[in-house]
DNA sequence: CAGCATCCAACTGGATACTG
DNA sequence: CAGTATCCAGTTGGATGCTG
């Protein structure tokens, strides 16, 4: 809705060139949160069934869990597989599309390790200012 | 809290390799929510003043424009100056350890680009299906 | 101008019970 | 096993009014 009308003499006033908005922030949005990221990187590993991945992410709920699963599946970043079995059984897999998520999630997770410590000093002489 | 104990014997237990996990985790979810990633891209092309950064960023409230630059100087990656003037004037600028996030957003957002349109074809696939 | 404080509606996510 | 359905408490975030 922002800077539709592209009024010239207000500079400034659009988004800063690299920012992510729209349909690109609401995919990020579906993908970086926390059960998101968690389901993709063990599917990278190996395909899952529905109880292994709720045993194997620890503290999601079989409500979160679907959600997940589902949204993910929509995305086509997994792909979910019924195995004809009794009882019944379902495989979930990461797709081609999901494993180009490797790079970012590495990008980032090199971020974080390499500038945690350093975030964390500076938490505590915020914390410490604000006392 | 899970893995600490890398016991051996229990194969597929412990969070993925590459998984995301506790204070980086949490690390991330300060950082790459929707203000926070538009606040961050804006001030990396310069500083700005608290009503101008409101006006910019459209949507936000002033709640959550104090809420998230907070945030964001907490953990070190925005400075927050008083000019001394009257009527009080505040500046908000990047540190240069926010600008280090200037690779990881960019990763993202090349991702989103390049993918953006495989996702939607699969989101009307499934959508179809589900009608 | 740059906030803080408060109220409240909407959404999120956990717990629980039930089904093919 | 792999879910769906429901209830409900806790959190989020917008709107509003006030201050130095």
């Amino acid at each position: 809705m922002a800077g539709t009308s592209t009024k010239p003499g207000t500079p400034g006033d659009q988004a800063a060139p690299g920012t992510i908005v729209g349909p690109q922030r609401e995919l990020l949005d579906q993908i970086l949160d926390k059960w998101g990221q968690l389901l993709l990187t063990s599917l990278c590993q190996q395909p899952r069934r529905f109880n292994e991945l709720k045993r194997e992410i620890d503290g999601i709920t079989q409500k979160s869990l679907t959600q997940a699963l589902r949204r993910l599946e929509r995305n086509g970043l997994v792909e979910r597989q019924v195995l004809e079995q009794r009882p019944i059984a379902v495989e979930y897999r990461i797709t081609p599309l999901g494993r180009t998520l490797d790079k970012p999630f590495l990008t980032l997770l090199a971020w974080t390790a390499d500038h945690l410590a350093e975030v964390e000093q500076h938490r505590d002489a915020y914390d410490a200012d604000n006392r």
